[in-house]
DNA sequence: TAACTTTGACCGACCGTTCAATCAAAGAGC
DNA sequence: GCTCTTTGATTGAACGGTCGGTCAAAGTTA
């Protein structure tokens, strides 16, 4: 260890990496991940191209350090505590923490998509051996899966009050179904979400799947 | 023009057009447009690399013929009959014309909802002037927007039997990204629609927009 | 033979990646 | 403070490889 390579130093390598990612982001989630050159990457972060393999091994590896951020980001304004059922309540703060996350995290939420229309890229890429992304000690592929299991547990607890020919499989797919159209439609035609259409889906769904 | 450019030699020029198309389509909804190589196609469609460019100008000019004739063929299927308003009935039939294209032509709908997401791509190589398709006689641009102003009627219809909180835009926004959502799962995780789901959604789509 | 089809070696362009050379800044010796 | 040394961040020309696209030549058909 140099005297150079101090906690000061570690923090200028990652304020670097930051801002490179930052801009790869920008780029991958509007042009694409093959179609976004290392050459326009390090135009819109302001360095040279050589210099981006100084702090990222190859563009795949970039990609990858976007991910894990974003994801680590991502569920981690997740509460975890939800180790019991899901009440109303907290189903209706689910729906606008997701929507939220829609707006904050949109160009994560576009490469997001792209990257799972890929055959095999997303197993790939997201393999815990590739890179072991955990939130509050927990994989994230346990992660997601427990957030579906409470999901199901909730409209699986909503049969008694419904009925009798409510389905509850079929009602979760409807209501995960709504906010992937959604998403699609949000992220890449916002044009259409002008003004309050955005908050008025809230609203809609909350007040029929709720 | 040659004697041999007679209307049985043009008609296998239209075959071999249409088994290098096909190669082409499959190649694009799996693999990507711009990860799929030239050298693929000719591969998967049994012919030489050169001689694609005796059909296609380029491989852009290729994915314009491809979206071409998809479209036609799926703008072709709906009855244009409807100048005036849905019927519940016509509605119900609309939902299950559109899944069964869903599941028809479901190479084409991947490699769309792909170019959909590529911010530009999609209005130079739709625009009229490019390539310029027509449904009996009505340029798709505005065949899609007679669909959508004739669904835009029909859940506004449906108001006076609703009740006073009934708003027709969300209703309809809700239903399309219903159909969106489902759409993207379908066509890229199928394996979440193995069995009976498929029709289990469209059963419940019609039951609550109905 | 003449007209047309088909091939695949080949081309220039551009990709991700490498690396020798450069340079500003911090340390060391005085 | 001044000079020299050391460091590692930074650059961009260059490289191997692959792409879309071309074309002279071989094959095929009539």
């Amino acid at each position: 260890m140099s005297p150079r390579s101090s906690a000061q130093f570690e923090e200028m390598r990652e304020e670097k990496k930051t801002l490179i990612m930052d801009a790869a982001l920008e780029q991958f989630s509007n042009v694409g991940f093959h179609a976004t050159t290392i050459t326009r990457i390090a135009r819109h972060a302001g360095i040279s191209k050589g210099l981006m393999y100084n702090y990222f091994k190859s563009k795949e590896d970039l990609l990858a350090a976007i991910l894990n951020r974003s994801f680590t980001e991502i569920y981690g304004t997740f509460n975890p505590d939800h180790d019991s059922k899901l009440t109303p309540a907290e189903f209706e703060l689910f729906i606008r923490q997701v929507f939220s996350l829609f707006r904050e995290k949109r160009q994560f939420w576009k490469l997001l998509l792209r990257i799972m229309m890929q055959q095999g890229v997303y197993e790939n890429l997201l393999s815990e051996e590739k890179m072991p992304i955990s939130v509050s000690g927990t994989p994230l592929r346990e992660f997601s899966e427990n957030m579906i299991m409470l999901l199901a547990e909730y409209f699986a607890s909503k049969q008694e009050s419904a009925g009798t020919d409510y389905n509850p499989t079929t009602e979760m797919l409807m209501f995960t179904n709504t906010i992937k159209g959604f998403a699609m439609t949000y992220l890449f035609a916002d044009e259409h979400y002008q003004g309050d259409y955005f908050e008025k889906m809230i609203e809609a769904l909350i007040k029929r799947y709720k």
